[in-house]
DNA sequence: TGTAAATAACTGACTGGTCGGTTACATATT
DNA sequence: AATATGTAACCGACCAGTCAGTTATTTACA
């Protein structure tokens, strides 16, 4: 009854390092780093622990790896958007939040972020690469175009660097409260509802009647 | 024996869990919950390991120490002020948020809710506290209010639900953005700064003329 | 007061389990 | 045969938590 004729395993080098890429973020994201075991990943890639080795030279290359592939593109994308100077800033920063939004439900891309944030200060590397290679090209692109509304008198005097947390702090809150403490709000965590919401506050303003209080 | 139970013994050790839970935090901080050994914690204190145990069950137990000695009483300080419904919400909120960001920048409390971010997946009781304690009683009690007010008519018509996410998320980007990746504004960290620059951003609008398109 | 008994406070060596990474060997492919 | 690919047992470092024993402080009592 025993079917000698399978191959113990089979040489597929090419599809290897995606797979264990691959559930090395369902596990990450479901366990956090640390509780990960490299022999976990390598079972459920369908592999043994010492042929992840083969493809990746330590843990913490995982975690680097699913950086490069899964979130630089998208900031590399967004950075180039947000050059844009021929509309007014508040169409560019939709579109390009909504872009954001929609390739971070993807997959599970958004939270590879969140284990950045969490691993930091165990992985010093990683939280290096991420600073580098996506906030000092996504913040800076931003702070500009606020910077060139303001200075063309398109958007109202304010600090570009600060305003800059005025528009992208409450996605991060947003995911992170929704999925690290189980808080979405009613209808689920629905990115573009939020990021509309949000938008049409910082663009319009809270107040129903701004001249009233100076 | 008689029931005129005087203390046996009068031993003055009460200093020592707040020494305890005074070198977990910094020690928290500079490396990272999973990162700290107990041992490194007791000899900061100016102890044996051992006796840590003698005041705490667990490792855990003091990064549960360090919420309730920290983090709680802002919380509840913060959300009673939340209940205020006789000034303009923007008041209300300028006082709250500033309240707040004063008592985390003293000591180095605001390390905690992000040391608790991080530690979340691998010890959920940690989030859990977190979340019922302080998350569901800050985050409804400043939704409230900001339905009262779009209900009064005093702010805009908006989901008070996904505007919380706004009204706060920016601080906590502020504060992540400089502790997680060392990436302060020029000027530093300066919470009052940024939350004068935000508050005056989702109340007034960022936009020059906003009847131009809406 | 002095001193021995009582006990709170503390020490530090030890244990038991975990897990990243290595290696000697096996199997598939060319 | 030569090489690429893979396995599984293994090692060594790590560390939370324990515990038998030690020290410091208080009480009991002469």
């Amino acid at each position: 009854m025993t079917d000698e004729n399978q191959p113990k395993f089979r040489r597929r080098a090419d599809a290897r390092p995606d797979e264990i890429l691959d559930a090395a973020l369902a596990l990450f994201i479901q366990k956090g780093f640390a509780q990960t075991k490299v022999d976990e990943i390598a079972r459920a890639a369908g592999l043994s622990k010492g042929a992840v080795y083969l493809y990746f030279p330590s843990k913490e290359a995982l975690l680097e790896g699913l950086v490069e592939r899964a979130v630089l593109p998208v900031a590399s994308e967004a950075a180039a958007q947000l050059a844009a100077r021929d509309e007014h800033p508040q169409v560019t920063i939709t579109r390009v939040m909504k872009a954001v939004a929609r390739a971070l439900e993807k997959d599970n891309t958004l939270a590879v972020p969140l284990l950045v944030i969490r691993e930091a200060p165990a992985l010093p590397r990683i939280a290096e690469i991420y600073r580098d290679h996506i906030l000092l090209r996504l913040i800076p692109a931003l702070t500009a175009l606020i910077a060139d509304g303001v200075n063309r008198g398109i958007l109202r005097p304010t600090d570009p660097e600060l305003a800059v947390r005025t528009v992208i702090g409450p996605m991060i809150l947003h995911i992170m409260l929704a999925k690290v403490f189980g808080l979405a709000p009613r209808g689920g965590l629905d990115l573009d509802r939020m990021i509309d919401n949000h938008l049409e506050i910082i663009f319009c303003g809270l107040d129903a009647n701004p001249e009233g209080r100076g």
